[in-house]
DNA sequence: CGCTTTTGACCCGCGC
DNA sequence: GCGCGGGTCAAAAGCG
């Protein structure tokens, strides 16, 4: 998203007094209205959208396994023409499999890909993704010369949620984050990007425990894809809906005029005790 | 001091 | 049963 596109410039640092900048602040007020409403409008376009894919995808999905079906029908058959030839009664369910496979597929824990691309000078393995992580292990794998990151989510003890981060193999500046499991607390921070160690959830007993959402406005350049192909990688309309607010959260804090704006208006009410 | 990262060791499932 | 490879553990070191 072009951060440019929108002008989300507020000069909430008003002089109350002027009746000139009420009608300005009004103004305003009903163009983020506007805006927002455009906003809500489109999100729910995409997310319409994606149902309907995520629908045909399903649909595409249970043919094949009929298809499978079918076919292995005709080739039980045929072994069992076989078997009853030469008498052997071992015989490879078919059927089984494929709908162990499907099955598989359709009851496997929320496990889900996102591709992050990086500059290419940038070697961490660290996707900031709004979540508090702690790494237990690295591994380089063999399909893979790069190593993978195992993280667990540290916000909460009894949070199942696992991460892998790999380079890709394809393409090294994409990062490829797979995510294992539901977290079972709030979000930290609305934003997805790539850093250093250093930058990524705490240091020590820094208080980023909180879950405020921290602005930052030196944030690395970087091209973030959802990439929702394959088979393992499914997700819920939930997610997506989380993610696209992580990405106007993002939009937002990246766009110098926005963090000027409301770093202005902060300090604006601390040093105005008239408020 | 309490938290994190690092990294070698260990465990376990899978294929042969 | 054995070897391989992926995933996890845990001790040591680093950092604020």
């Amino acid at each position: 998203m072009e951060p440019t596109c929108l002008d989300t410039s507020l000069n909430l640092n008003v002089d109350p007094s002027s009746v000139h900048m009420d009608g300005v602040l009004v103004e305003e007020l009903r163009r983020l209205s506007c805006e927002n409403k455009r906003l809500t409008e489109m999100l729910t376009q995409l997310c319409d959208n994606y149902m309907v894919l995520q629908k045909q995808f399903t649909q595409l999905i249970n043919t094949n396994f009929e298809q499978d079906q079918l076919e292995s029908r005709k080739r039980k058959a045929e072994s069992e023409c076989c078997t009853n030839r030469f008498g052997n009664g071992e015989c490879s369910s078919i059927t089984e499999d494929s709908f162990k496979k499907y099955k598989d597929f359709n009851s496997s824990p929320k496990v889900s890909k996102v591709l992050v691309k990086t500059e290419a000078s940038n070697n961490s393995l660290y996707v900031m993704d709004g979540y508090q992580w702690r790494k237990y292990g690295q591994k380089v794998t063999r399909d893979n010369p790069s190593p993978r990151a195992y993280f667990k989510c540290s916000f909460a003890p009894s949070c199942p949620v696992k991460k892998k981060v790999q380079r890709s193999l394809e393409d090294p500046t994409i990062l490829v984050a797979t995510y294992e499991g539901e977290h079972n607390h709030g979000h930290q921070r609305g934003e997805i990007s790539v850093g250093s160690k250093q930058s990524e959830g705490t240091k020590g007993s820094s208080p980023v425990s909180s879950p405020t959402p921290t602005i930052r406005s030196a944030c690395p350049t970087v091209t973030l894809d959802l990439v929702k192909s394959g088979l393992v990688e499914s997700a819920q309309k939930s997610s997506i809906q989380q993610f696209l607010v992580q990405q106007m959260a993002t939009s937002l804090t990246r766009d110098p005029n926005f963090t000027t704006a409301l770093a202005s208006a902060i300090s604006g009410k601390i040093l105005e005790p008239k408020w």
